[in-house]
RNA sequence: GGGAUCUUAGCUCAGCUGGGAGAGCAUCUGCCUUACAAGCAGAGGGUCACAGGUUCGAGCCCUGUAGGUCCCACCA
């Protein structure tokens, strides 16, 4: 019946294979089905754009977790996957492979650069989800979607149409972050802040009309300067007060600008007087709503300067910057030059650095739309793990503003705004209207500018539902259970999806959002193209195959915490996927042409109910850990119980009955049905993080289920839970342990078996050992077991091990050496010393006995109790040498 | 400026609601014991950053200090 096995496990030749399987069998599918309980998760799109990276890796691994365990679970299990867009990030790749074939963008035109990126999109946008079917991710395939699908896509202008007609979209003229190379508006969490050294320039504006009276100005940017509309203080400062209405003259320009006295202005802070630009600063630019100030724009697009710069006209704006400064310098106007250094907004896409803009933009007013969002969170209908999230959410939806959401980029949704040329109507609709429903004009054209990428993907928990068809799958499977994501995107598009779920659907899109941290690089580096420290996964998959990176990703590591990746640590993953599948291969071949039957509680021995009662206590403990979503203890549990439990301790302690089969075939047997019955649990326990291993080895294994996939996730049973014989092993481990140790210590050599007598005065103990003779007589190496209640009979310079509540006599005379065994008889008692010290010293603290929990009193009494009665015995043995 | 987070064995990190310090890797010593040397058995190694406090009891809670990392923020 069992399938042979190879040495050692190769995951090469079962994970393409078994993956297929998996697929062409349809396990991945999800239907609406009232008779279960759904269970959904949709998958973070990956751009188009995009290769697999440790971060997707992570992330993905979390799902397909998840969404194994809730399929094992009998949950109706949804994993919805499906790529995005990307407009920048894509629109960027399609001008780079242009280029190359020497075409320009603007030359190809609207229609026909559009038709590149879907080309693009056909060729390159499915790589990456052959590499998520490389990670074993068990998502929905035939489900998959696209932000720019007709179905998003609908979903995406129903929603502007709607928010345009409640007043909550609006096109206004705003300061925007302009990035000067990609030549669009960003919204604000696209500017990433980094300090940069810079310079402060102090200049000198003549005060009209006042001979050699001069207003010092500092500024980081003089080179916006030819925007400049007034010049600001405080109104409380002293110093100033008699210019405030006073005009000044703008250097370079001969235009004459006033001098206002604003807030704003923090007196101490430069020299007290602040140039406003409002075109080219965001407080600028509220300083001159307030103060009814022009907005003169200096800067073009590409951030040369326009023709108001006069001379600079056609300079960059830094060439311009440095022209300027010798020129006001030459002119006297130059006080002085302080280096400083600040915050610069970048383009997180370019590394560009922001050109703030006064630009007419498209909008999402945020005020009232963030309300429930807020709410969800606060009043746990949303719950953020960690929960150390909910102050970086807060700090956000508390100081919320208006999402700028156009950008001046062809590859993405097209704002389904229409603008009647002659008369300048807009209407807002699904489609162009052609006639102008003010004028009747025939003819109106559409705004030429598309939506921020993260439009579409905060509609992604429905859209990809359906949504705004009534759909049965929309009906069923909303709102998703979880969403896994990195934190770094919680701005961008958790709180996105957020409102948007509340907005449009009245619902929150999910219960819980799971957060995990970065990958980094082994000496904690982000990993960077730009470093060259990145590290395929698909290379780690090639060389460890797909579960022992799954187990890396998963383990070692705190719930939205970073990791740092360690070669190594695959490795160790690695080990643990040959140890199952060694293990299995051992199991294996000893059913091989057995028939195994299901052994009544009689026939089992201490050790088998020992070993069910321990997998029994895994499968409550790992499922409770699932369910609190701590994934890397769970795994962690199920690890260790096979290794150490399973492998190290119940195999081998079996192998005294399994070799004898026909000695003792019920032995044999109960033992056997034991091994193939614990395996099973723990390989269903351990299928969500390796898939691919224990499908193979379950495939192996038995005959009656064709995957673990759909396997029913363990339970814990009453009719396992076998506390006696769990403390009866425990003794017998105790024994064993402490008979390895001291054959160690005295080199003696595993070959020689010795006989080994057993003193307690505890007749139940006595029992324990007597009865269960089978489990140690292997391991503790022995040739011949005496158990009794004394020491009569038993040569006076045996070597003894001191074990709770039994002393272990080894007659190895030849070997003892008494000095030898004094030193380690006194090493034992002053950590019995120690113990007891500490023990008795709480136990005589009147306020323990009294504050603590009475169960903790009686555990350290039970404590004290054993330690006195080992103490006894080193002394008593230590007297008699 | 606001906030988060980290500081535990040589390295990387666990340590849940406070009750005798853990893992993996590395090191050392034995073992090719017929599942596994990607293994088995054993060992060494930690004033849990520092200083206070709460408590019968603190790695865990509170306050402060130092250092690291990160996020947010319009000081020109």
């Amino acid at each position: 019946m069992s399938k042979e096995l190879n040495k050692t496990y190769n995951p090469k030749d079962i994970e393409d294979r078994l993956y297929r399987k998996w697929e062409d069998n349809g396990y991945f599918h999800a239907k609406a089905d009232r008779s279960k309980k759904p269970f959904t998760i949709v998958m973070p799109p990956p751009n188009i754009t995009g290769q697999l990276h440790m971060g997707h890796a992570l992330d993905n691994t979390m799902q397909d977790i998840l969404i194994r365990y809730k399929r094992m679970q009998g949950y109706n299990a949804l994993w919805q996957p499906g790529t995005d867009h990307a407009s920048i990030a894509t629109e960027v790749k399609v001008i780079e492979a242009l280029k190359e074939q020497g075409i320009d963008k603007a030359e190809l035109g609207r229609e026909g650069f559009l038709e590149k990126c879907w080309e693009w999109k056909e060729e390159y946008g499915g790589r990456i989800i052959k590499q998520l079917k490389k990670l074993g991710s068990s998502a929905d395939w035939e489900r998959e979607r696209f932000t720019m699908d007709e179905g998003c896509s609908h979903a995406v202008r129903d929603v502007f149409i709607k928010l345009f007609d409640k007043g909550w979209i609006y096109k206004g003229s705003r300061i925007v972050n302009w990035c000067p190379v990609c030549k669009t508006s960003i919204s604000d969490a696209e500017v990433e802040h980094e300090e940069q050294d810079g310079f402060f320039w102090h200049i000198n504006y003549p005060v009209v009309g006042e001979e050699d009276r001069f207003v010092e100005i500092a500024t980081t940017r003089p080179e916006t300067l030819f925007g400049d509309t007034a010049v600001a203080v405080n109104p409380e400062d002293d110093r100033y007060k008699d210019i405030i209405g006073k005009k000044l003259l703008l250097p370079t320009t001969g235009r004459e600008i006033p001098v206002i006295a604003d807030a704003y202005v923090d007196k101490e802070f430069g020299t007290g007087c602040v140039k406003i630009t409002p075109a080219h600063d965001p407080n600028d630019f509220e300083v001159g709503k307030r103060h009814n100030l022009e907005e003169i724009v200096v800067i073009n697009d590409d951030a040369t300067m326009n023709a108001l710069a006069g001379k600079y006209k056609g300079m960059d704006r830094y060439e311009c910057r440095k022209a300027l400064v010798a020129d006001l310098e030459e002119m006297g106007l130059l006080v002085k030059v302080e280096p400083h250094s600040h915050n610069v907004g970048t383009h997180d896409r370019c590394g560009t650095t922001v050109e703030p803009m006064v630009k007419q933009q498209w909008f999402v007013k945020m005020d009232e739309m963030i309300k429930p969002a807020v709410e969800g969170v606060k009043n746990g209908e949303i719950e953020l793990l960690p929960k150390r999230m909910d102050k970086t959410y807060f700090n956000w939806t508390d100081n919320i503003r208006d999402w700028c959401i156009s950008r001046q980029l062809w590859w993405g949704h097209r704002i389904p705004a229409y603008y009647c040329p002659k008369c300048g109507h807009m209407a807002v609709a699904h489609e162009n209207p052609n006639t102008c429903p003010k004028c009747g004009h025939d003819g109106m054209d559409q705004d030429p500018d598309t939506l921020d990428t993260w439009f579409s993907s905060a509609l992604w928990p429905f859209s990809t539902l359906g949504w705004p068809e009534k759909t049965e799958d929309l009906d069923y499977f909303y709102p998703n259970d979880v969403l896994v994501t990195g934190y770094d995107i919680i701005f961008f598009w958790v709180i996105r999806m957020i409102f948007s779920g509340y907005e449009q659907m009245g619902k929150a899109p999910f219960h819980t959002v799971l957060f995990h941290g970065l990958v980094r690089d082994s000496q904690g580096r982000k990993m960077s193209k730009s470093l060259g420290n990145g590290i395929d996964p698909l290379e780690v998959i090639d060389k460890y195959g797909a579960d022992a990176l799954r187990l890396t990703l998963i383990t070692g590591n705190a719930p939205g915490n970073d990791m740092r990746f360690y070669w190594e640590r695959v490795e160790a993953s690695r080990n643990f996927a040959n140890k199952v599948w060694n293990a299995s291969r051992y199991i294996m071949m000893n059913l091989e042409g057995m028939e195994i039957k299901t052994p009544s509680m009689e026939e089992l021995h201490t050790a088998d109910k020992w070993i069910l009662s321990k997998v029994n206590t895994l499968a409550k403990e790992a499922t409770e850990n699932m369910d609190k979503f701590e994934l890397g203890i769970a795994v962690q549990k199920v690890y260790d119980f096979i290794w150490d439990e399973f492998c190290d301790w119940y195999i081998e302690i079996t192998k005294v009955r399994t070799y004898r089969k026909e000695e003792d075939a019920a032995s044999a047997n109960a033992a056997l049905w034991t091994l193939k019955t614990v395996l099973t649990e723990a390989l269903k326990l351990l299928h969500p993080y390796m898939p691919f291993i224990t499908e193979e080895i379950f495939c192996t294994l038995q005959s009656e289920e064709e995957t673990i996939m759909l396997a029913e996730w363990p339970k814990f049973k009453e009719e396992w839970n076998f506390p006696a014989e769990e403390a009866a092993i425990e003794h017998c481990k105790d024994l064993v342990k402490g008979v390895r140790n001291v054959r160690t210590e005295m080199d003696v050599p595993p070959s020689r078996k010795a006989k080994l007598f057993l003193v307690s005065e505890d007749k139940e103990l006595r029992e324990i050992f007597e009865k269960n003779k089978e489990v140690y007589v292997n391991l503790a190496f022995t040739s011949e077991i005496t158990v009794g209640a004394d020491k009569s009979g038993i040569e006076d310079n045996a070597v003894s091990v001191v074990i709770p509540g039994a002393v272990v006599y080894l007659p190895l005379e030849d070997l003892v050496d008494f000095e030898k065994e004094k030193e380690r008889l006194t090493k034992e008692k002053e950590k019995l010393e120690k113990e007891l010290a500490r023990s008795k010293g709480m136990l005589s603290n009147e306020r323990f006995l009294s504050n603590a929990k009475p169960e903790k009193v009686q555990e350290e009494k039970d404590k004290l109790a054993k330690y006195q009665q080992m103490m006894a015995q080193v002394e008593e043995r230590l007297a008699q040498m």
